[in-house]
RNA sequence: GCUCCCUUCGUCUAGAGGCCCAGGACAUAGCCCUCUCAAGGCUGUAACACGGGUUCGAAUCCCGUAGGGAGCGCCA
């Protein structure tokens, strides 16, 4: 049998860490198992649905480069067929109308809780013939009365339920628009999903699920409930850490596959490894071997792997990311070289591609504004006299490279009898206004002959 | 309130009865390297929620307790 598998977000919000990792262990498994990744959008709530939220979906999955092999489908475009199968359900006994209204139903709920009581619905309608006039009627599903369910859960194990806890939950509203529970179950039972891999925070609704399916004559899927995730301090996801838009991590310039890194290793593990490439996490991902506990979004460990995967990552591929953050600072390159020799210079100075850009400008912008603070430090009259001992022996140089670069500092260094940061620093404040940047021979290099020599002129003028 | 779920260093995790006076990673502290900042290397601090069992032996099995979470909508 192949393996299908779906992520179905609800376009009422935005497509945060949470829903990413969902997306992430669905896609994951059904790669691994060579199997299929639906991707369905759960939009029958009106009211609170908006274009806006699966637009932004949608590209955060893009970002991701979670894939889906079919979709995306939308349950909106669905509704003749959940029609067809409440009144199926209608005319085999296992859906009825209920006739209760809203507030008779308020009122029996506030009775029970008042009395400490599980407050559910208690089956005045399941034998009722006769409509009600003057009301419009919602279909219920007729849940088994005793006996249990048992949720076969893939990360918690099984699961038992007693039938005598499930009410009958409401499948058509009044005005005939079917409902969440019920649609999951259509659209599972329609599009072949044999996994569904959600947050557990479903695992409740699971049992209902599976009631209706047994109904409807087929065998429910299998189930995994993933454990969610929690804000940094241990408590539900906030707006405040990581409730955002995934694509909020793109602007912040991180890479997709290092939070896609960070999200798998929350709640799974494959030995030691922490630093995984797309395939190889799809070699090694079993939804078997996830964690049953809730687990804490901490964002240095993010800051860290992003920083690894920029390392590893050929330097070629970060040139568009790198643009497009210095586009973002109001800067660009198309060169080609110089981007790849900044990036190899800085990857392992920087922990976001947005970091790297910041520190970077100096490469690309010729508006060097020194830093008062470092001018004041390194640009003193003992380092001004170095720099034009500097300058004179750069001018000099045949070859503009680190090396010749290199030894050309040192030399002086040397003879001077002074150590290299004595003439490096006063250098680098020059050259990039700033106190820190990559090693002065390499970031000369990079500069290019001319771009170098006119900057150390104009700390010489001092202007 | 009821039902269900969860519980190893600050955080993410390894651990499926002896290999564990609990291993790795992030963070943190110190040292080394060093032209700045990093990166890297080495070293350190730091955890089996608690209480009972079972067993020659328990982080691992069982039962309680405590704490946390989810669900209980004509929301998804």
């Amino acid at each position: 049998m192949t393996v299908v598998t779906r992520f179905a977000p609800s376009p009422t919000g935005l497509l945060h860490v949470g829903g990413a990792r969902t997306a992430l262990f669905c896609w994951l498994y059904a790669r691994r198992m060579g199997g299929k990744f639906i991707l369905r959008v759960e939009d029958t709530d009106r009211e609170r649905s908006t274009e806006e939220a699966v637009r932004v979906i949608l590209e955060g999955m893009a970002w991701l480069g979670l894939e889906a092999d079919e979709g995306p489908y939308y349950q909106t475009e669905r509704f003749d067929r959940y029609r067809r199968v409440i009144s199926e359900m209608l005319k085999a006994g296992s859906a009825y109308r209920c006739y209760c209204a809203k507030e008779e139903l308020d009122a029996l709920r506030e009775q029970q809780i008042a009395r400490k009581e599980k407050p559910r619905y208690t089956g005045i309608c399941r034998e009722r013939t006769a409509p009600r006039p003057g009301v419009e009627p919602v279909v219920r599903f007729r849940n088994p009365l005793s006996g249990a369910v048992v949720v076969e859960d893939l990360v918690h194990g099984p699961v038992t339920f007693q039938n005598a806890e499930l009410d009958d939950l409401i499948i058509a509203r009044s005005d005939g628009t079917p409902t969440y529970n019920f649609c999951v179950v259509v659209d599972d039972m329609d599009m072949g999903v044999t996994h569904v891999i959600r947050g557990d925070d479903h695992l409740n609704n699971t049992p209902r699920q599976m009631n209706m399916l047994l109904a409807l004559g087929v065998t429910p899927p299998a189930y995994a409930h993933v454990p969610m995730i929690l804000g940094p301090d241990g408590t539900k996801l906030s707006k405040r850490h990581g409730a955002v838009s995934v694509l909020q991590y793109e602007q912040e310039g991180y890479l997709p596959d290092a939070l896609l890194n960070y999200l798998v290793r929350l709640g799974w593990s494959h030995g030691d490894q922490e630093v995984f490439t797309r395939e190889e996490m799809i070699a090694a991902f079993d939804i078997h071997d996830v964690n049953k506990a809730a687990s804490a979004f901490n964002p240095e460990k993010l800051l860290w792997l992003n920083q690894q995967h920029m390392v590893r990552s050929p330097p070629t591929a970060l040139i568009p990311h790198l643009r497009a953050q210095l586009r973002r600072l109001g800067t660009d390159s198309d060169d080609e070289q110089l981007l790849e020799g900044v990036i190899v210079a800085q990857r392992e100075r920087a922990k976001t591609l947005k970091e790297m850009a910041e520190n970077s400008r100096f490469f690309f912008s010729d508006d060097v504004r020194l830093d008062p603070k470092a001018a004041a430090k390194h640009l003193t009259a003992d380092g001004i006299a170095g720099l034009g001992k500097v300058r004179a022996r750069l001018a000099a140089l045949k070859e503009w490279n680190a090396a010749a670069i290199h030894d050309a500092l040192n030399t002086l260094a040397t003879e001077l009898q002074v150590g290299l940061g004595k003439i490096a620093q006063p250098v680098r404040v020059a050259v990039t206004g700033t106190a820190v940047s990559p090693p002065i021979d390499a970031t000369l290099a990079l500069l290019g002959r001319e771009r170098a020599l006119a900057r150390l002129d104009s700390a010489l003028a001092g202007t």
